[in-house]
DNA sequence: ATATTATTGCGATTATATCGCATTAATAAA
DNA sequence: TTTATTAATGCGATATAATCGCAATAATAT
């Protein structure tokens, strides 16, 4: 399955690495306008996150923003740092802090998602 | 405004109390049949975590997941804990392990939402 | 017993994200 | 360069979670 670099690919992730937030889908598209389609952003965005360019987090508003990979090199992927999201503006950001995951014997973990809700420097 | 007690809520914060999980909507409709609507569900739900008699979680797969406060006594709730989803067989509980919240200067934290998903001991 | 109104049931609606399929266009092959 | 292959796109339909409007119901105070 031969990868191929398209418009809407290279929009998307100079959008994404261009943010210092964590996006929405929403953010992207309103970014981007009506140039790109948006089942478009959302297939190309499942695509990083598949390939590693960028990861994923659910918000605790229950809706998803992406982040480019930046630190991330390889194969090796974790992301276990927590997010902030502002209850005010909106923005949602990755905190500096990594977590320290401990789980009772026996649980084989996956993945990581964990966010603040509050108020930002600016908002508060 | 009088509260008032109702077949639905006792239900409700029946399954909730009794449940070990934390419960979805889903789940709670499930277990409660077509004997409550779905919108009162939703509904009851919303007043449990506004009466603090319940806190809603939302799971990294978008969807919200309830459990009734056990430990929090008087109007002090801290839910700083993460949470366990089990990619297999879905359920999600609530772990142990307090998490200290630490956030750069500046920033006013409302509410910590915290999942780990992989799969839980019954199903590694 | 009656009045008040919180709560419910039901259908419609919103919001986020995915899917099916014909068309387009990036890349490999000739 | 031209042609062939098929990954990726656009667009409308669909899926799923959750909320909303409003008339009907029923819990509680009087
Ligand atoms: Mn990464
Ligand atoms: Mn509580
Ligand atoms: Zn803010
Ligand atoms: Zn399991």
């Amino acid at each position: 399955m031969h990868v191929r670099n398209t418009k809407s690919k290279s929009l998307i992730l100079e959008t994404l690495k261009n943010s210092k937030q964590a996006v929405s889908h929403e953010k992207i598209q309103a970014e981007l306008g009506e140039s790109v389609d948006r089942a478009t952003i959302y297939r190309v965005l499942n695509r990083f996150c598949e390939e590693g360019i960028a990861h994923r987090i659910t918000g605790d508003d229950g809706k998803q923003y992406f982040a480019a990979c930046l630190k991330c090199q390889g194969k090796e992927h974790r992301h276990n740092h927590l997010h902030f999201r502002c209850l005010n503006c909106g923005k949602v950001e990755c905190l500096p802090n990594e977590i320290e995951l401990k789980l009772p014997a026996g649980y084989r973990p996956a993945n990581f998602n964990g966010f603040i809700s509050g108020h930002c420097p600016a908002c508060a």
